[in-house]
DNA sequence: TGTTTGACCACGG
DNA sequence: GCCGTGGCCAAAC
């Protein structure tokens, strides 16, 4: 009955831990990358993470680099803390110079890559 | 089983 | 450049 497949969970989560230090991504380019058809599954995949998963989903934003998802953190103020830790510059809930610290998973990472599922 | 919701995005006005 | 609307897929009720 061992069926792998991996989960749309498994597939956004193997992605976030590929994203730099120091950079971040957003959830429209995860959803694209992974052909997913749909950014809001990222962030409800991210939803059901947990420290244990070992992913950095302070580095996922939305497309205007806003910290949306801050609110689901053990504290609002974490996301923010573990950012600005990696150097990035957030103001306002907003990560700044966005446009630069943007990180293109098809650009890095290639079409071909294949998911890591294991920690 | 059908409806609602969600850490969103692209597009048009 | 901001605002409203539609669409997307999967889970929860």
């Amino acid at each position: 009955m061992p069926d792998n497949t991996p989960t749309y969970f498994d597939l956004v989560y193997a992605v976030v831990r590929q994203v730099p230090k120091g950079r971040v991504t957003t959830y429209g380019a995860i959803a694209d990358f992974l052909a997913l058809g749909a950014s809001r599954m990222v962030g409800w995949a991210l939803n059901h993470v947990t420290p244990g998963d070992r992913v950095p989903a302070h580095r996922v934003v939305n497309r205007k680099g806003e910290l949306s998802g801050r609110h689901h953190f053990a504290t609002p103020t974490l996301m923010q803390e573990l950012l600005e830790a990696e150097g990035i510059r957030v103001e306002e809930d907003r990560v700044q110079d966005f446009k630069a610290l943007f990180w293109h998973p098809v650009e890095d990472l290639g079409e071909d890559w294949e998911p890591v599922l294991s920690p």
